[in-house]
DNA sequence: ACATTAAATTCGA
DNA sequence: TCGAATTTAATGT
């Protein structure tokens, strides 16, 4: 059986297949992909890849929730980035061949799937379509982080808070269709960079305005375009 | 920081 | 395997 046959029973080759870049592969370089992968599992908290670790593998969010973060000396947790299910991340440090500049961690359970360097960089060296699709990750987190400076600048709370939650569900970072995100207060505080309480007040304003509904260890958007708009002009 | 409530886990039948 | 009791996690003020 080869693996295109093997799809449709096995969970990991079904994830690969539904990847953004599969259609740009050929089968033959799909296969390899295939044939290289593996998954594993962490439980919620668990270190899937420690700081200053060498970067061996392109990653991806099979299922779950992770976070990009430092902990600083005194122990403060800084996040830079949540990654939900359907993402691929870590290519940054895959490409210069550095030690990992961040820790990644689940937020929940999570299933990742580890894509060996080599094969990375082969389907980088022989894949035009896949280098485009790169080019375009990696400019969408560039986008990403300038908004975000540019946030900070202007200071709004709950323009922050929609911004960051808005970008969970960028289609080209994180090409995933659920609107729900099982995440606590908690976790969106230390994401945007604010203390809990402050959290809790932006998500409550957004809830208010219609966009998002809040529930316990979870928030599910209502609208995404309103939470984009509120994103970028704030309304007051 | 503290009180409340929801959810997960344990335990006994 | 069911549900009450306990513990843990998240929310609300």
């Amino acid at each position: 059986m080869n693996v295109r046959q093997a799809t449709l029973c096995n969970p990991l080759l079904e994830f690969l297949a539904s990847s953004p870049w599969r259609e740009g592969l050929t089968d033959e370089q799909f296969d390899r992909v295939c044939a290289d992968a593996v998954t594993r599992t962490f439980v919620a908290g668990a270190t899937i890849c420690l700081r200053e670790s060498p970067s061996e593998h392109w990653l991806a969010v099979v299922d779950g929730l992770v976070k990009v973060d430092t902990v600083a000396a005194d122990g403060r947790a800084t996040t830079f980035a949540g990654v939900p299910g359907g993402a691929w991340f870590g290519e940054g440090a895959v490409l210069k061949g550095e030690p990992r500049p961040y820790a990644v961690v689940a937020i929940r359970d999570s299933t990742i799937a580890f894509v060996p360097r080599a094969t990375f960089l082969w389907l980088v060296d022989n894949s035009h379509a896949f280098s485009r699709w790169l080019i375009d990750q990696l400019n969408a987190r560039l986008a990403y982080y300038v908004a975000l400076v540019e946030g900070l600048r202007l200071g709004d709370v709950n323009t922050r808070v929609a911004y960051c939650l808005a970008e969970l569900f960028n289609p080209q970072l994180y090409p995933n269709t659920q609107l729900r995100i099982e995440i606590s207060q908690e976790e969106i505080g230390r994401l945007t960079g604010m203390v809990r309480q402050t959290a809790y007040r932006a998500l409550h304003e957004l809830e208010k305005a219609g966009l998002i509904r809040v529930q316990y260890g979870s928030i599910e958007v209502l609208d995404l375009d309103g939470l984009k708009k509120y994103a970028l002009g704030a309304p007051t």
